[in-house]
DNA sequence: TTGCCTAGATAACGATCGTTCTCTATTCTA
DNA sequence: TAGAATAGAGAACGATCGTTATCTAGGCAA
């Protein structure tokens, strides 16, 4: 990959050329595995178990367990930002943009295994003990925040209505995994519909109740 | 050990006086540590330090730690329900009693130490691993809606209301807790005037935009 | 006062955790 | 083909967990 060694790549020690494939292993292993119990309640046994990757590799892969757990967390933030901007993409009308947010949810909400988001559960999990996992949690909500204020902002909505679709999701997310329920998200869509046909209105000037009732 | 020896009550071993004290420093040391590291971070000889109750007094009072973590539940529950209706209780303008809650939430979480909603902590830490927790976590969440409910019911608006209202409030709680901010409390309750006066206009036939703007 | 029973402090126990070390077999260069 | 270095499997290590047992001192009935 640099000048000479690379025509018959002696030893290079450092990068085999598995290693990305393994790493990719031992992530996809942990992501389910702290999704659906914790991260504490996972052990290291189990995770080479799962991964079928040797303790030994494991601990050259990652310097730590910690380690694994923040890039399980990063996994997961493109995951979600992935499917949330799929739905998104599915239209062009700014106000059903706003609302595949929750029909996003809806569909999550009843796929198997859904335990809650996995940045709130992490949140609880860890409390403050992790400086770097609650950096990382706190990073992910603020871009969700962000892309959610931009989609609102294309809506022509003004700045409020974004934290409040915003909130609207987390709630819906938690109430929906404590009660294993995906009534949540048609709730939530229900509200937001509401609160983004009044943002409209009152900054666009239509007339009362534009769609709904 | 068995027939006359109740006569005088010689040496009653069951319950001493005593017991109901000890438990309550137990439980409130609890409540603290529990609440703010997450129960597995804390371990039965700090709960022994901070509450003054010896171990073997502890295992007397209480039968393992999984119990004290339950009762810990309980006393939060009633915590919070008294903090709730409290707020609610200091008016009886329906549509007020509504956004009390949301005025209870800005004071919640502006409280020193507030770290999130310490059922959703519990539920994000132990996952599906104790049914118990995972079952007193659900108890909680349902009486709050049904109480909010309630609440909606005596306003007069319909019933979809109040499950709205409810997302609202935990999605503040959780977005609150991440963030660092109560910000979210004030969004929550301005989103929920908007969903309640559109309920309230809905079923009652008021004009457009009764109150605001 | 004497003897018994219990309280409290603490050590010990078994289990499990994350991490490291050992030992053997294999692989790959010269 | 000879040899060196690494990979893998698993034991071992130190720490910590929840829980229990041990030991000593003290309180109370007779």
């Amino acid at each position: 990959m640099s000048t000479a060694e690379s025509a018959r790549a002696p030893r290079r020690i450092a990068e085999r050329p598995d290693d990305a494939a393994s790493r990719e292993l031992v992530l996809a292993a942990a992501g389910q595995l702290f999704y659906a119990r914790g991260f504490t309640a996972v052990g290291m046994d189990e995770l080479r178990t799962q991964s079928g990757i040797p303790l030994k590799r494991l601990y050259r892969l990652f310097p730590s367990k910690e380690a694994i757990v923040e890039e399980v967390l990063f996994a997961w933030q493109r995951m979600w930002t992935a499917g949330v901007t799929a739905q998104v993409e599915s239209t062009l009308v700014p106000r059903e943009r706003l609302l595949a947010v929750y029909d996003f949810l809806a569909g999550w909400f009843t796929s198997e295994g859904f335990r809650g988001c996995a940045f709130i559960n992490s949140f609880g999990e860890v409390g403050g003990a992790s400086g770097n996992i609650t950096d990382i949690v706190r990073q992910h909500k603020k871009h969700f925040q962000t892309y959610l204020a931009q989609l609102a902002d294309e809506a022509g909505a003004p700045a409020s209505l974004a934290p409040q679709l915003a909130i609207l999701a987390e709630g819906a997310i938690t109430t929906a995994a404590i009660a294993a329920s995906a009534e949540p998200a048609r709730h939530a869509r229900a509200a937001a519909e509401i609160l983004i046909d009044v943002a409209l209105q009152g900054s666009a000037g239509g007339n009362c109740h534009p769609s709904h009732a």
